[in-house]
DNA sequence: TTGTATGCGTTATCAT
DNA sequence: ATGATAACGCATACAA
């Protein structure tokens, strides 16, 4: 002790006015050279809160999932706060169970990355609303409207609308869309690939909406699944993604087949990762401003968490970005993914 | 409160032995029905942990450490485990400034995900001697001999060299080394190919190791690099990359300059990753282990939490994944990417 | 088996 | 401007 009384530290730690400069000195001193360090637990259960956010994602290896924590944890901690990061995998009852465990460990607020946690029956997604009653819950990439419930999104419905009917528009009506999530986003940007071929008029496509059941990182099968709808009859002249490695295993499967890119076949995917340039020729792909929604989201945690009144959802438009794979009129500028 | 102190209460929650069931039963239904949960800071003011690990990466959206954080992840929350990210980036000031506030949350260990925390100069890992006076420190992929401080890696060295040996003794001599990381395993992984070509008399092969200085998401300009150094007289049959992306860039590079691969173009990758599958050919690749070497990372960390004395290194052999790229005799069984 | 009481290291309220 | 002291909610040693 440097002559001077518990509290007194206590309020040069935190930096309060009412308390003379030598004294200030002082105390800082003899912390510097005992090397004190104020105890974080102590602090929590004082303040109650340890400034920390819970980040859900169901697979933080996912390329981009990956990103999104990425970015998301670096602008909470530039606004000071701590990222506990758990991932849940698929299945409801694990991600229920992560969340309870966050919040039992007395997370500020909860992130819930990608659009895998909103169910498609709405009763499944009680355990948000759940969440919500006790911490903002924050949603990247996906929509709920409840109170404290927040978004920040893409608009991946108007995004893959716009891909589609750029490539309707440029002559190609037989379009093998190929998905393989039925996430919230998936959803949305099967829609618009629906919107895009009502507005043109093109009505009998259901037989080239494709939903590719095995993994996704089983590229070849995916190539092989490509492969065998073809053999089985269904033409098509492009394949739009909902996934850059989907996209990619199109390129490959014109490749096997000898059809040249993109003049026998157009492929346009999902996400402008590096995926997208690993491919030859490079990939058009929908840029969906994952760092844009990342830094909004968080913008909208650290008000919320201030006791500012923030919107409960932000949307961001998509952007198509054209390379090697589409001979598109009027092509946007090509510029690196993100 | 259902009759009983607070004491029986905490007894109940810590599962202890000397409480009658008829009173656990008891408690634990009023603690059901009024929705109690512990106070966790509380509970880590006490027990003076939050059962909290630190894990420092410099970039958590780069493919190998996102995957690395993920099993790591996984792992210690089966242990019990929560998992506190931390992305430093790769200058040492932000490295040190990270490490500092992670210790000063109090976790019970700092896990060094990925070998870029080993600085060259060993005055500069002082801050890693510093923390492993307060907590244990777990590094994957990388070694540094420390008391409490421990490592799980893979020998890239030896694995190097092997492909490098594969690639000689089938003929090839030429053959350029592309590297983009000067970090622990980026030496070794040099080593190991310098060994090799020692090992065969190759000795003049100083020009056929290149460093690769823009950034690795540029996978056009390492296509252009690489064609830079053909054009410059540089002549080489074979490409070993110390990344997978380094390495598609050689596929791409091959396919622009008419190049037939394997015949006349071979490429060897490493990590293994989602790229391998991408390319196509697919690339041969070097399996680093990182399942195993996280798996162990966490294994030996909890048995050092525990109290049990635990090897301060353990050292897992890669092993090289054939595919497309190359033509090797006695070809390795070619398994999907980890 | 259960209850009582103390300590954990802060912050905050109230005196001084 | 500073000091004394009461929370904060749990774990635990000790008493019963």
């Amino acid at each position: 002790m440097a002559g001077v009384s518990i509290a007194t530290v206590s309020r040069v730690i935190n930096g309060s006015a009412s308390v003379r400069p030598d004294t200030r000195r002082r105390v800082l001193e003899v912390m510097e050279q005992s090397g004190y360090t104020p105890n974080a637990f102590a602090r929590g259960l004082g303040l109650n809160t340890m400034q920390t956010i819970g980040i859900l994602c169901t697979d933080s290896s996912d390329l981009y999932l990956a990103k999104a924590v990425y970015y998301i944890e670096q602008n909470l901690r530039a606004g000071g706060y701590h990222s506990i990061l758990c991932c849940t995998g698929y299945r409801l009852e694990n991600k229920k169970s992560s969340l309870d465990l966050l919040l039992r460990q007395k997370v500020d607020s909860v992130i819930l990355v990608g659009s895998n946690f909103i169910e498609a029956d709405d009763a499944d997604n009680q355990y948000i609303r759940d969440a919500a009653g006790q911490v903002p819950v924050m949603l990247l990439n996906a929509y709920f409207d409840h109170p404290n419930v927040f978004c920040s999104l893409c608009d991946d419905l108007g995004a893959m609308r716009q891909a589609a009917l750029s490539l309707i528009d440029s002559g190609i009506s037989d379009i093998l869309y190929l998905y393989n999530s039925r996430s919230y986003s998936g959803r949305k940007k099967l829609a618009g690939f629906r919107s895009a071929c009502e507005l043109r008029g093109l009505s009998e496509t259901d037989g080239l909406q494709q939903y590719y059941t095995g993994s996704s990182a089983d590229v070849d099968g995916i190539r092989a699944f490509i492969g065998r709808l073809h053999d089985e009859g269904l033409s098509f002249h492009a394949v739009i993604a909902s996934d850059d490695i989907l996209a990619t295993a199109a390129v490959k499967y014109a490749r096997l087949s000898g059809l040249k890119i993109p003049e026998e076949l157009s492929v346009i995917g999902y996400n402008n990762s590096i995926l997208a340039l690993c491919c030859e020729p490079e990939l058009t792909s929908v840029d969906n401003r994952l760092e844009e929604i990342s830094r909004q989201l968080v913008k909208t945690l650290i008000g919320t968490l201030n006791g500012t009144a923030m919107p409960p959802s932000t949307v961001f438009p998509g952007r198509l970005v054209q390379r090697g794979t589409t001979a598109l009129p009027d092509p946007v500028q090509s510029t690196a993914a993100s």
